[in-house]
Formats: structure tokens, C-alpha cells, sequence
DNA sequence: GAATCAATCAATCATTTGATTGAGACAATG
DNA sequence: CATTGTCTCAATCAAATGATTGATTGATTC
């Protein structure tokens, strides 16, 4: 195909649609998904609105471009960091340092999928993308607390299901929340949540 | 139709305003913020447009409003069970069961206050509102884990800011996600949290 | 009973907004 | 060169949406 066609004036399909995803992700970050318009969309990528339209035949179906391309973004920062042969205890610290990764280089991706998770209860096309990303991130942690409650890293009493669901609550949550110092309360959180599930020595 | 209401064409500000906030409510919930049209919800409440426009000046006022209605509904709940005299552990044992109530009871409430969290991140009317009662909530359980650690019945290396962050995050996270089984991921969510926070006899 | 005020509505305005149409540009293919 | 398929835009539509206007109704006050 094309290797490089630095900013001709016409792009490839694929291109615009990731173009087009990046602009509707970069509005949704200043609007919110409520104040996403197909109009501002097209302004920032630079082209008309029934550009827009060709490449992404509704704005239904742009929803669910979004909510792709952030399941392809977590997917691939998932993937980043080798998780067989770890024990559980730098599973999960490999895991918090994931958390803090993200929220440092993009931010936007939490504010995006809760955004996406609010519209999820109404729209089942960006529920059946968004809910699986929830369900395997908090699986993740399930699996992690099974064997670490193994191998007696973490406490024998513990119950995977319910820390796991502590776990992604506390730190999708604390982002969520107040824009200052969230680095800080993270911390907090995480190192509390160390002390709530390590096995004590 | 209103079944109580005595069928009168006319009525005072204050009750068209509450009876505003309600039919807005009611809209949040099914269609979301972003589903909120001033129409519907003089439709609803069964007036005019205009006279909607009359009561409530603006649909910023009328976000504010809901805020408003919310902060007072939250209070009220709060206020049901008196706090002072009981122990640590009998106050946070309350918490929980307040919150299981108002999931039971009115899980609108939830629901509308994430919504609105949402949008606080843009509309400083409603952050006023929003924030306060977050904190509110939230600081009720770090001086419930202060008092906890020092008569002995929480963990003594609990940090009472990170473990309140971890609850009140935890909980409502629980909430916000999947509508299947709420219930039941709630209780784990709190067993799991007496386990990682209380002392171990 | 005239004056005043709160509450209400029908009608309408001015934008906004998602979507469509029809025509043209450009590249690749034969 | 002609054809074909991809990509692009100016112009426009129809619906929706927040807000306003001007007038009416009923209660309260003096």
C-alpha cells in the first residue's frame, strides 16, 4: 500500500477513520461525550461533513469507532508489559504501575471510558465494547489474588472476587474524582490497598 | 397524572419547582444528562413551555436545580440515623446499611449523582453542588476509620484518608457498573472490606 | 371594583444538528 | 485514453431544541 503520504490532501480510508477517531476522542476529553458534534469533528480533522459521513455512516456507528479505538489503546498498553512466570506480588505491583502509567500518559483514555461507561446502560453497540474492557481488567485481578493467595503472598481469608472489584473500583474511582492532586490520592490507594490484601509477615 | 395532587390548574413556585426537579430526575434516569430535553420535562410535569421557562429561567438553572434536589435528598438520608454516641464499628456497620438502603430504595439517586459528576467536570455550577457532597460522604468515613484505629477495632496501620478513598470508591464504582447483580456484588464488596480494614482478633 | 402580581399558554423564533444529494477530483487499471 | 472505484466538497434538508413574546387567567390587595 502506501507507506508514507505525508498530508496530501487525500488519505486512505483507514487513515481518516483514525484521524476521525483521535478528533471525536480529543472533543469528547473537552465536551464530554453530550457535547460531541459530527460538525466539530469534521472541522478538526479538516474535512466536510459528508466526508465525515463517507468514512462513518452515523453517529451511532462513530460512538462505536471511539469505543473501539480505546479498547485498542488499552489493549495494546495491556500488552506491553509480559505477565507469564511473575508471581503474583509483581503481578500486581506490574499492574499498579500500568494504572500509573496510564494516568500519567493518557489521562484522557479513563475519561473517555467512563464516559463510554455512562452511555453503556442506554447504548448496547458501546456496552458490548466497553463492558468486556471492564470485565477483563477486573479479571486480571481476580486471577492475580487466586494465585497469590496460593502461594501466601496475600491474605488466606481473602476473597478474589470482592478485592478484585475493590481494587478497579478504588482506582477507576479516584481518578474519576477531583482533578487536583489524583496522583497523590492514587498512591494512597494503592498503598492502602497493600496493606488490606498482603499477607501480613 | 398525579394521584395526590388536588387537581388544581394552579400552583405555587415552590411546588412547580419541586415537581420540575422530579420529572427531571425521572428523565436522567432513563435518557441520561445528555437526554434531557426541557419539552419532555414540561411535558411531564403537564405545563407549558414557557411556563416551565417561568419557574426554572434556564436549562443551566435547571441542571443546578437537579443538583440542588439531589444534595437535599442525600442530606435527608444522611440525617435519618443519628451518628453520635456509637462506636466505630457500629457507625461504619450504619454506613453500609445506609448505602445498601439507598441502592434498595432509590438507586436513582446513584445514578444521577454520576451523571452529574460526570458533568461537574465542566460546569462549575454543578461542581459546587456535586463536589462538597462527594467529600462530605467521604470524610465521614475517614473520621469513622480515625476513631476505629484508635479504640482499637480497625487495622493500626490503616490509613484512614487512603482506606475512605478505597471505600467510598469501591461502593460507588459497585454501583455504576453492570445493572445484573448489583446486590450481590455490593455484599462482597462490603464483606471484603471488613476484612481488609478490620482488626483480625 | 380597580390595580397588581404570580402563573399559565399558544405561537413562534433563531439556531443547532445529523444526515443527504449530486457533482467533481484523483489515482489506478486495462 | 477511457473506465472504474475511492475520496472529497458545497449546498441543502428536516427535525430538534432552547428560548422568547404577547396575551390571558385567577387570586390578592387597597
Amino acid at each position: 500500500m502506501n507507506p508514507d503520504q505525508p498530508n496530501s490532501k487525500r488519505e486512505s480510508g483507514d487513515d481518516r477513520r483514525v484521524a476521525i477517531a483521535l478528533a471525536a476522542r480529543q472533543i469528547i476529553v473537552e465536551k464530554g461525550l453530550e457535547g460531541l458534534r459530527t460538525r466539530d469533528i469534521a472541522a478538526r480533522v479538516g474535512i466536510n461533513i459528508a466526508t465525515l459521513h463517507y468514512h462513518v455512516p452515523s453517529k451511532e456507528a462513530l460512538v462505536a469507532l471511539v469505543a473501539e479505538s480505546i479498547r485498542h489503546d488499552f489493549r495494546a498498553q495491556s500488552m506491553r508489559h509480559p505477565r507469564e512466570g511473575k508471581s503474583a506480588l509483581e503481578q500486581i505491583h506490574l499492574e499498579f504501575d500500568d494504572f500509573r502509567e496510564t494516568v500519567r500518559d493518557m489521562p484522557e483514555l479513563i475519561i473517555i471510558l467512563t464516559e463510554l461507561g455512562e452511555r453503556a446502560r442506554r447504548d448496547s453497540a458501546v456496552a458490548a465494547i466497553v463492558t468486556p474492557l471492564h470485565q477483563f481488567w477486573r479479571n486480571q485481578f481476580v486471577e492475580i489474588y487466586r494465585l497469590g493467595i496460593a502461594d501466601g503472598s496475600f491474605r488466606p481469608d481473602l476473597d478474589p472476587e470482592g478485592a478484585a472489584l475493590i481494587t478497579t473500583g478504588a482506582m477507576s474511582d479516584c481518578w474519576r474524582q477531583s482533578t487536583v492532586s489524583r496522583v497523590d490520592r492514587l498512591e494512597l490507594v494503592l498503598a492502602e490497598l497493600e496493606r488490606a490484601f498482603f499477607r501480613k509477615s
